[in-house]
RNA sequence: GGAGGUGUAGUCUAACGGUAAGGCAGCAGUCUUGAAAACUGCCGGGUAAUACCCUUGAAGGUUCGAAUCCUUUCACCUCCGCCA
C-alpha cells in the first residue's frame, strides 16, 4: 500500500512510475475520495468536540442536582448527526481502501525500464556450463531411473503437481533444507523460524496476496484460512500490528516451509516433471529494517543467496527484473537462475525483493525512531534461499555421470550422507 | 466439543454509567572523568501541532454520555471430554 499523503502530494510522479510498471489506476477518483474523506472527518470532529464538551457540562449539572434536559435534547440530535457522518465516512474509507489495496508499489530508480521479461537485464553469470561427452538425460528421466520422485502416485494420492519424494529423493530434499538453513543461520546470521502453514485473511492481505493473488491460493472451507504460497507470508506477518524498538532492527528471519500454489491458468506451461508444481519446499529469507538501510540490506541479501549458490557448483546468473515484469509489492527485484543442460534454459530458483514500506503499511509494521520519538513504517525484504524443486532439477542434470549416477557437490555430501545417488 | 473465568497502552496495576489514574521498563536531556543515583521531559495512535479527534482484545447495540450494561466474536487460563 502506498502512502495516501504521498500520492496526494506527488500525483504526477506516482502516475509516471505506475506507467513504467504498465499499470493504470484511477488516481483522480482516489484524490476525489480523499478530499471527501477529509471534509467529512473535519465536520464530524467539530460535532464530536461539541458532544464531549457538553457531556462534561451535563455531568456537572447532574452532580449539582440541576436540570439538563435541554442540553440532553440538543445532544440527541448531535449524536444522530455524528452517527450519520460516521456512516458516510465508513463508506468512503471502504472505497479508498479498495483503491489503495489495488495500487501496486512503485519501481525504484535503479530498475531498468522494460515491457516484458525479454527486457530483464543479466547482471552477472557464475560458473561454467559443463561439456557432456554422453547424451544428457533430463530430470524426468533421471528421477525415473533412480526412482526418487513418484509423480504418478502423487497424482493418485492428491492430484497432478503433488510429487512424492522417495528414498534418496526424500533424503536429498532433507539435505538441501538443512544445508540452506545452516547456511542462513550460521553464516548469514538469520534466526530460524518454523511457522504455521495456514494463515488468516489479515495476514494474506498484509503481504499483498489479497486481494491480488487470491486465485493462486488454496483456501480452507470451514475457517477461510489460506495455505501459504510462500513462507514470506507468515514470516513478515510475525510482526503485523507491532511497533518494534529501533535497537531490535534489523530483524533477520529464515524459515523452511512447504509452499502451496494453485497455479491457475498456467496449464500447458512447464507441466513436465517438477518445474512448476502445486506443492513445493522452499527456504525463505526475510529482513525487517529501517528505511535508510533497506538497499544495503538488499545488496547483502543478494550476496548471501549468491554465496549459497556458488557452493552448489552449478552455472547460475543474476537477473535484474525490469519495470514491466515486476510484481505488485516490490520496488526492486533480482532473480537467481540456474542452468538446465537438458532444456538449455535458465530456471528461476530465487527471487529477491525490496518491498520498502508497501507491506509494512498494509501489515501495519512500524518502529519507534529514538532520535525523534516518532513512529515510522519499516521496510521489508524477502528472498528465496532457495526453492527446492528447480535446484533438484539442476543438481540431477548438471551432476549426472556417464553411468547415470549423480555425483553431488561437496557442500551437500555431508548433509546427504554419501557422495552420489545411484550405484 | 462442553462448563466456568479473565482481557486496560511494552509490562504491572486503578477507575459508584460522567469521558482512562499510577508504578516499572524504555527513550532524550541535566549533573558526572565515565557509570549509577537523583532531577526534567517524552513515553497508545492520527495530525505541522502542547489545539482537536480516536483508543480499555475485536465488532455491533442501549444511552445525552460506555473500560463499566447487553449481543456476537477472538485470544488466553482452569476443569471435563476426545486425541498424536
Amino acid at each position: 500500500m502506498l502512502d495516501p499523503k504521498f500520492i496526494r502530494e506527488n500525483l504526477d510522479f506516482v502516475r509516471e512510475k505506475l506507467a513504467k510498471k504498465r499499470f493504470t489506476v484511477d488516481l483522480d477518483g482516489f484524490i476525489n475520495l480523499d478530499l471527501q474523506r477529509r471534509n467529512v472527518v473535519g465536520e464530524a470532529d467539530v460535532l464530536k468536540n461539541r458532544r464531549n464538551t457538553v457531556s462534561r457540562e451535563i455531568a456537572e449539572i447532574k452532580k449539582a442536582k440541576g436540570n439538563a434536559d435541554s442540553l440532553i435534547a440538543e445532544m440527541k440530535t448531535v449524536s444522530d448527526k455524528i452517527q450519520e457522518l460516521d456512516g458516510t465516512l465508513r463508506g468512503i474509507e471502504t472505497q479508498i481502501d479498495e483503491v489503495l489495496l489495488n495500487i501496486p508499489n512503485l519501481p525504484h530508480d535503479s530498475v531498468p525500464f522494460g515491457k516484458t521479461e525479454n527486457d530483464n537485464v543479466v547482471l552477472a553469470t557464475f560458473g561454467e556450463k559443463r561439456k557432456f561427452d554422453f547424451p544428457v538425460l533430463d530430470h524426468v528421466e533421471l528421477i525415473e531411473k533412480h526412482e526418487i520422485i513418484d509423480l504418478k502416485r502423487g497424482a493418485k494420492v492428491t492430484g497432478s503437481g503433488f510429487p512424492i519424494y522417495k528414498g534418496d529423493g526424500a533424503r536429498l530434499q532433507r539435505a538441501l533444507i538443512s544445508f540452506f538453513l545452516d547456511q542462513n543461520v550460521n553464516v548469514y546470521g538469520f534466526t530460524e523460524i518454523s511457522p504455521p502453514l495456514l494463515v488468516n485473511a489479515d495476514s494474506a492481505r498484509g503481504t499483498g496476496q489479497l486481494p491480488d493473488k487470491e486465485a493462486q491460493m488454496y483456501e480452507t472451507k470451514m475457517e477461510g484460512f489460506f495455505l501459504i504460497p510462500t513462507s514470506e507470508v507468515p514470516l513478515v506477518n510475525l510482526f503485523r500490528d507491532e511497533i518494534l524498538e529501533e535497537k531490535k532492527l534489523p530483524v533477520y528471519v529464515t524459515g523452511y516451509t512447504p509452499c502451496f500454489r494453485r497455479e491457475a491458468g498456467s496449464y500447458g506451461k512447464e507441466v513436465k516433471g517438477i518445474t512448476r508444481i502445486h506443492q513445493f519446499d522452499k527456504v525463505e529469507l526475510v529482513k525487517i529494517c529501517k528505511p535508510e538501510d533497506s538497499y544495503t540490506e538488499f545488496d547483502d541479501l543478494v550476496e548471501n543467496v549468491t554465496e549459497t549458490l556458488v557452493l552448489l557448483e552449478m552455472p547460475f546468473r543474476q537477473l535484474h527484473i525490469c519495470t514491466g515484469d515486476m510484481g505488485v509489492t516490490q520496488t526492486k527485484t533480482i532473480d537467481m537462475e540456474v542452468w538446465s543442460p537438458s532444456q538449455e534454459k535458465w530456471l528461476e530458483v530465487s527471487s529477491i525483493s525490496n518491498c520498502e514500506s508497501f507491506q509494512a503499511r498494509r501489515a501495519n509494521i512500524r518502529f519507534r525512531r529514538n532520535e525523534t520519538g516518532k513512529v515510522e513504517f519499516v521496510h521489508t525484504l524477502n528472498g528465496s534461499g532457495l526453492a527446492l524443486p528447480r535446484i533438484i532439477i539442476a543438481l540431477l542434470e548438471n551432476f549426472q555421470q556417464k553411468d547415470g549416477s549423480i555425483l553431488l557437490p561437496k557442500a551437500l555430501q555431508k548433509y546427504f550422507g554419501k557422495e552420489k545417488i545411484g550405484n
